[in-house]
DNA sequence: GCTGTGGACTAGAACGTTCTAGGGTGTCGA
DNA sequence: TCGACACCCTAGAACGTTCTAGTCCACAGC
């Protein structure tokens, strides 16, 4: 036990500077209220005995925690992109963040409930597979601003990419090299799978590519991409978006070993610009999420909630952005 | 402002259960004193007010919070997989996780920082560049353990993974593969590089093949394997250890664009057995870390600590083992 | 001299829990 | 009948802050 050394609080500054309690509290929050010789008399004394301020106590007697709830899933190599520009900008708008993890062996129940008892005045939830239902049901407790997907609610904000656009702007880059046979492998019941193939869809329509439309069934992980490369085989198009970047790197290794060059033979354009594929040997041509501006939306989104400032729209969509590699080239004669 | 909803607390959950606040709360705590008819009272008013105790009054007033601070860097995708493991064996031990993480922007000082805040009763950290001294003066508030680095002070715990051997055995399967040329690519300043970098020359010398030593500089990165693999051309060994996958990676990348054959003319091993090395057109031969040990050991000691058992042996390190896949095979002749 | 005014400072309540020290009641054995 | 002892329960302090409502004092204006 270290119990002999005790914390140092307030009252030992105070007591060492010879303040009242309630003044050393005035001086460390810097609030107005004290004169400027005895404001630095117990800054001294603070950092002489390494003080530092209780935050449970600080928000028990505050009411605010100025606190906001982070869900994020371990796995996901997205969401830690996504972590860097929350801690900017909710360290910007004057709140701290509080993560709570989900991984394999713990659930996002479990993790949003960790963050209930820390008492954070808003969530913000990265993905997951809760239902619309239990959203509204937190949500009627503290604000949500849920991330990467979507839900029909007033009370849940939302903020995600442009999951169409980014669609269209895979199939526009696609149909500039020449392409006509442009297929689409498909991310299943994930959020934004639906989006990004309906996207796909119109966008080839819009084209007048209509009779060319082909979407394969796949999923979030390698071995998806590689199974619908293997279908795809039987009669290759000249060009394929995929979900996103796992996925492609699965269909892209299918495919090469099959013989097929890439892009000489045929083009894949992949989603998210992971680190992955900005590997050098896989060097893959994709649609780049905007980290910043989606972050910077989910804490304005949760801070205007929390303040009770008017709300705009609940739902904010931020446009893609086509990062060009060495994976789509002109369309083979 | 949703301040029309006012928090429940234990006080509402006692009046509409008919019973003190002190009462409720052993109720609430599970606690010894209660009789079974108004525990079930007390349970059902609770859920139906959807009472959830605020951690942060139970904290300050308990003196204890339970809470296992943990400091990790969301570039580092081993990080993650730590994260896993680190959150059951807490929860096992009756702990609970606070997270705070370094990114790009946020420094390592940070993100300890607001772990002190937040009062937690020992800090977790992973690797980082912070100074052992730094990391004693911490040490003398509360305790440190530090995973995936060293410290030689008596007051800092480290849980590692035995670097040295984890070398040993990536160069006896070469040697057992018939290899006697075989290169290194070091991890530069990173912690583990030095360990795994003389783990290599033992290993070597144990196998009487000193003459063939040869250590390559590199670093964590993708690049920093390519720029190895490019020094290595000039005078090709039969297999390379690497100091990691990422690393591994550019290595292979840069030798198969210039002709060669992995495994046919060299054989690479890899370190970490990150996701990275399992997608099926890299399948990297690499030294996987006992993850789960890891955690449970890191959490072993941070709990000890806290509770003053007598300490065993201050580092704790664990063996790595060896997982084989297609970038290794027999010597060419 | 009296009344304001404003700046520096303080006492004590409050936040939502847990913990300590008891207060009743009922049963049992003598 | 009486104490002893469980057993169930309660009052009130305590944790380390912030906040409210002051007090005290000096100085200015009348």
């Amino acid at each position: 036990m270290r119990s002999g050394e005790r914390r140092i609080t307030l009252a030992d500054v105070a007591a060492e500077a010879g303040v009242s309690v309630a003044l050393a509290s005035i001086v460390m929050r810097g609030a107005p209220g004290a004169g400027a010789v005895t404001r630095e008399r117990v800054m001294k004394v603070a950092e002489d005995l390494g003080y530092r301020p209780d935050s449970r106590a600080r928000l028990l007697r505050s009411g605010r925690s100025r606190l906001l709830g982070v869900v994020f899933d371990v796995r996901h190599p997205f969401h830690h992109d996504l972590l860097t520009g929350l801690y900017d900008a909710a360290g910007a708008a004057g709140y701290q963040l509080t993560l709570s993890a989900v991984t394999p062996r713990r659930g996002e129940r479990t993790a949003i409930g960790d963050l209930l008892q820390d008492r954070c005045e808003a969530i913000v939830l990265f993905g997951g597979q809760l239902r619309t239902s239990e959203l509204a049901s937190i949500a009627a407790r503290l604000p949500v601003v849920a991330m990467m997907r979507s839900a029909r609610r007033r009370d849940v904000d939302v903020v995600h990419n442009d999951d169409a656009l980014g669609s269209h702007q895979a199939v526009d880059h696609l149909v500039s090299l020449g392409h006509r046979r442009i297929a689409h492998v498909d991310g299943g019941a994930l959020h934004g799978s639906s989006e990004r193939r309906t996207g796909y869809q119109e966008a080839m329509r819009r084209h007048g590519l209509d009779e060319h439309i082909r979407v394969v069934p796949g999923g979030p992980g390698e071995e998806d991409g590689a199974r619908a490369a293997e279908k795809l085989l039987a009669d290759p198009p000249t060009a394929v978006t995929v979900f996103n970047d796992l996925s492609a790197t699965g269909l892209l290794d299918v495919l090469r070993r099959n013989g097929l060059s890439v892009p000489g033979d045929i083009s894949v354009v992949g989603y998210d610009d992971t680190s992955l594929s900005r590997l050098a040997h896989i060097d893959l041509t994709t649609i780049a999420q905007d980290v910043d501006a989606l972050a910077a939306r989910a804490i304005d989104r949760a801070v205007e909630r929390i303040e009770g400032v008017p709300a705009g729209p609940r739902a904010v969509v931020i446009p893609p952005r086509l990062v060009v590699r060495s994976t789509t080239g002109p369309a083979p004669r």
